[in-house]
DNA sequence: CGTGCGATTGAGTTGGTTCAAGGCCAGTGG
DNA sequence: CCACTGGCCTTGAACCAACTCAATCGCACG
């Protein structure tokens, strides 16, 4: 599963760390806020893949920051079912927007092997903390597509729109390549963020690749057209 | 259409104002707030049902209080298939948390004939700033487990899950009895929230009167048991 | 007495699931 | 060096939950 340079942590070219880049797009970044953010990555957490970061439920004491690899929010229904309702990349914050209380409204797990560090302090810098009001608008508004997927999309246009997300959101962190990215998630957690089963991700991942919208080889993924792919879900291009 | 006495605006005993009781339900409110919010309210705004209050992307100056009647924040997709993000009802607000964005993220239609106002600012009072801290947290578990609800859930649950979500909350502003409320919605907006098509929705709905566990007389909702249906969906019990 | 919207019903279809069996490959231990 | 194991991906066949299409009913309103 190691490889020696994990395509989903080696930015296309170097500069910031990814996070850092994904928050100074958010919103310009002066010095003291890039300072404040250098400080804070030195006190990073590594996690292991399928790792809870935070519990439903469970008391936690400062929003984080998430520096490498891939992570998302989950809720369990009482039977076992298992719904992803969003994913974290690099330069997410989680618990962001959520003040005083104290207590975490998700479940969070790596997908990934991952690293987190606590975010500084949001009144400590202008710039950050406007970097995270938009962070959290950002987080809002794929919160309402992820709902507009789920409740009216084919399974073709769930994994598109997906897809597309992924490629606008790991490009803000320096991540992807204009026309793709690496993907390091299974077949089934695709499933459990789509609503669908991991059977029916298969044929639709197979149904794109026959049709060329998508090149997967191996955990790199290759969109062919992206503007056409946006328009046939009804998406804005976006970067890249 | 209108009757004398909507049951929707019928609080259960008299008392304050809907949104008001729904906002003290959620943290205690000093007589400051309290006259800011009743002085608030004297500037209401009427809407009739199906009127857009705001659009996706328009400029907003403020976030808005529900004062009566059902809203909903709506995404079009771009063939006109429809999907309900969140309901709104009274004593909620639109347009909270995101403080400086001057722009909505989701276009607000009433369902029903409604009133706003403009929300006093949280700035002027810390016990209305809490309430509204835990309105918009509220807000973010209910767009998670619509995430969830359309995920994970069969067609069935989907209607349970949501009819209970509305009898907690409007339990919050007195507006329903232990076992039951008033629901003025169409059954097309039922679909639209749940994913599901009209005449599906009206099957499930029949369903549910047949096996004893609703009862539907006009618009007026009863609810047979709903400690055993909060269950049967793995949702908590709560108020009543 | 129309008119129109919303609820209801029936019959046929389909998108997605379920179940179950391989296949591929990296890691492990002999 | 190879056999074995465990994840994950892939495939086929049968099934079913939910959709589509289309007609009818009921009722409030002008």
């Amino acid at each position: 599963m190691n490889r020696a340079f994990p395509l989903h942590r080696a930015p296309v070219g170097f500069g910031p760390a990814p996070a850092v880049r994904r928050l100074a797009a958010l919103h310009r970044l002066d010095e003291r806020a890039r300072e404040l953010l250098d400080r804070a990555v030195e006190r990073r957490r590594l996690f292991p893949a399928r790792r809870e970061v935070v519990r439903e439920g469970q008391p936690v004491d400062g929003p984080l920051l998430i520096l490498s690899g891939w992570a998302a929010r989950v809720r369990h229904l009482h039977d076992g079912r298992r719904q992803l309702l969003s994913f974290l990349l690099p330069g997410d914050l989680i618990g962001n927007c959520r003040q005083r209380s104290a207590v975490s409204v998700s479940t969070v797990v790596t997908l990934t092997e991952a690293a987190t560090c606590a975010a500084p302090p949001a009144s400590a810098s202008p710039a950050l903390a406007e970097a995270y009001a938009l962070s959290a608008a950002a987080e809002e508004a794929q919160l309402l597509q992820q709902i507009a997927r789920l409740g009216r999309m084919s399974a073709e246009e769930r994994l598109l729109d997906l897809l597309l997300e992924f490629r606008e959101r790991l490009d803000q962190a320096g991540l992807a390549a204009p026309d793709g990215f690496a993907l390091p998630l299974t077949q089934e957690t695709l499933a459990d963020a789509t609503g669908l089963t991991s059977v029916h991700v298969n044929r639709m991942l197979q149904q794109l690749r026959r049709q060329g919208d998508i090149v997967l080889k191996g955990s790199g993924l290759t969109l062919r057209d992206v503007k056409h792919l946006c328009d046939r879900v009804g998406r804005a291009v976006v970067g890249g």
